[in-house]
DNA sequence: TATGTGACATCAA
DNA sequence: CTTGATGCCACAT
């Protein structure tokens, strides 16, 4: 309800809440479109906080290699994955096949 | 006010 | 080729 969103995490939340579905996207590509391609982590934690806002999918947010590093932060375990292969995207051992095929990028988003 | 943290990324040896 | 170490920026305490 504040009109300052005055949140980096605000603007992270927007972007992967446009991340289509069967797509997954990395920290870095997100950070680099937010304008801190040195923030990735900053992503991640903003991730953190995605809890309190269910509309973020962030099952479809993975590490540069397609892991999904923040499985463990979820309610339970392997629930991220479920996630994603209920979106038809493959993952084997927490690692997400094809990604370079699925890999959506925000900087292409609106562009081309 | 200062210190610590973190679901990553990138470079170096 | 693999493994290690550092940088990073914004938020929380």
């Amino acid at each position: 309800m504040s009109k300052t969103d005055s949140s980096f995490f605000e603007r992270v939340y927007e972007v992967v809440a446009q991340i289509p579905e069967g797509r997954v996207t990395s920290y870095g590509a997100i950070a680099r479109f937010l304008g801190t391609p040195k923030s990735a982590r900053m992503v991640g934690w903003a991730m953190n906080a995605s809890h309190n806002r269910l509309e973020v999918p962030a099952h479809r947010v993975v590490n540069r290699m397609g892991l999904l590093t923040g499985k463990y932060h979820f309610e339970g375990t392997g629930l991220m994955q479920q996630l994603l292969e209920n979106e038809g995207i493959k993952v084997i051992a927490n690692q997400i096949q094809d990604f370079e095929n699925i890999f959506w990028d925000p900087n292409k988003m609106g562009l081309k």
